[in-house]
DNA sequence: CGTGCACTTGACAAAAATCAAATTTTGTGG
DNA sequence: CCACAAAATTTGATTTTTGTCAAGTGCACG
């Protein structure tokens, strides 16, 4: 047990969310672990570890679902296809994420690995008898919910932007906030392809690529290789992601 | 208790969702009462009854988060600001339906009531409370969470295609699919103003009515009155709904 | 029975989608 | 380690759609 420390080393599974009911002030908010430590072995006890290759499909759309999953480490798309060949990408998870989300029974998105992944797998049913016997480790898991309610919904003010320089800044932005405890990085990591950004983003490939050329040129970031990049005007970085249409306004 | 019915008189807090779990084959959803009658006591217990007029602001984004709603009657739009003045809707949200949703402790979104409201207030203190003594209810909060949460999907996945008529039409399906009980009604109430629903499919007012007309003209659907709407082709009325981006495929 | 607000419509400019081609990376097998 | 093929990304030229601005029109409510 020599060099354990409790925040850095996950030990077992790890739900991580901003607590939506602690009064904080406005400014950067702090992602913090909710489950106990006991809660976590709760979990371990009815949790299998897989493990899965980038680019590997961990789950598909309309599946029968019979688990949910927590993400060790590693990043997933979650995407959705649209009835004709569309490729949506609803979100992008990581460490401390769940997914697994399910309609009828049946997954209601895809998800593939864009690294590699390693997470814990919790059969539902097995997970449900959890749940009701620790009134605690629920209401941590509605708090998860909850954030990523409000993900959802940020990825949602992201899509109704015009402009795709917004759009991007936003989610470069958004993987900022996810990666730095509070503070900003200036450097950014980008575990998915432009195409991904793209359908995330809700623009064409194209546009994307148009867009961080736009933000180069303008010297307000620089990429030194296409899976980073560093912000070096942060000043102008921020202001564009609140450039928006004037006709929205109320 | 003369003409009693369960299943269409509201006597107390009423949480309605499609069930996540529950396997059940692709095609119309069914949702249902998440609430027990002896849940929906208990929670009435806690719980006070407020009014509200058409165009009153409920609750404020920002302001500090004491109490979550549900619903009884009426229509409220959950909508914030960005950091310019643009106003974006993130949700509607009706009877049987939970808001006040919050991060540190504040209200994430404002509510303003679209038409006279009723609702339950549930402080959250005591809601916690209850919450934590009843693990039941505290998992029809979670399926709840869960069906706001895919909700809010469906909502990204209209934003992200990119002509207006099919934006314009993937909301007038959303909106079919609320009110029918799994099969689909022809007349759609439109609650909410042209201007609302810009501002919740992510484009102009103008863009928004120019859409309308395009489905007026193409004999897909007539519209008696502003508030109303009438589908008559629903065959080529779905076929938009699918109309997408080519270069968005994967 | 006005007056104001919600909505429609038109004309033009701007942004993005689309189509297509060039270019860089990456992965693979010698 | 290199050459090559496949995939990912950038870029250009063109067309379509939408945003914008501004001027009507009609409906609702006092």
């Amino acid at each position: 047990m020599k060099g354990f420390r409790t925040s850095s080393v996950a030990l077992g599974p790890s739900i991580r969310a901003v607590n939506p009911w602690a009064l904080g002030n406005p400014g950067p908010r702090e992602m913090q672990q909710l489950l106990s430590r006991e809660e976590s072995a709760q979990l371990a006890e009815i949790a299998s570890t897989v493990k899965f290759g980038k680019g590997a499909e961990i789950s598909h759309e309309g599946d029968p679902a019979d688990a949910i999953f927590n993400i060790t480490s590693g990043v997933i798309k979650a995407h959705m296809r649209g009835p004709r060949g569309t490729e949506h990408v609803s979100a992008f998870l990581f460490a401390g994420d769940l997914f697994g989300l399910a309609q009828d029974g049946r997954y209601v998105s895809s998800i593939t690995a864009l690294t590699p992944v390693t997470a814990y797998r919790f059969p539902i049913r097995a997970l449900a008898n959890r749940l009701s016997a620790n009134a605690t480790l629920e209401f941590h898991f509605i708090t998860k919910l909850c954030h990523e309610l409000r993900q959802a919904q940020r990825h949602s003010f992201l899509l109704a932007s015009n402009r795709t320089v917004t759009k991007l800044t936003i989610f470069l932005q958004m993987l900022q906030q996810l990666h730095s405890g509070g503070e900003l990085t200036k450097e950014i990591y980008l575990p998915m392809s432009r195409s991904d950004i793209a359908d995330y983003v809700g623009t064409s490939l194209a546009a994307i690529s148009r867009a961080f050329r736009t933000l180069r040129t303008l010297g307000i970031l620089r990429s030194p290789d296409r899976r980073h990049v560093e912000v070096l005007d942060n000043t102008a970085f921020e202001k564009l992601a609140c450039e928006v249409n004037p006709t929205h306004s109320a």
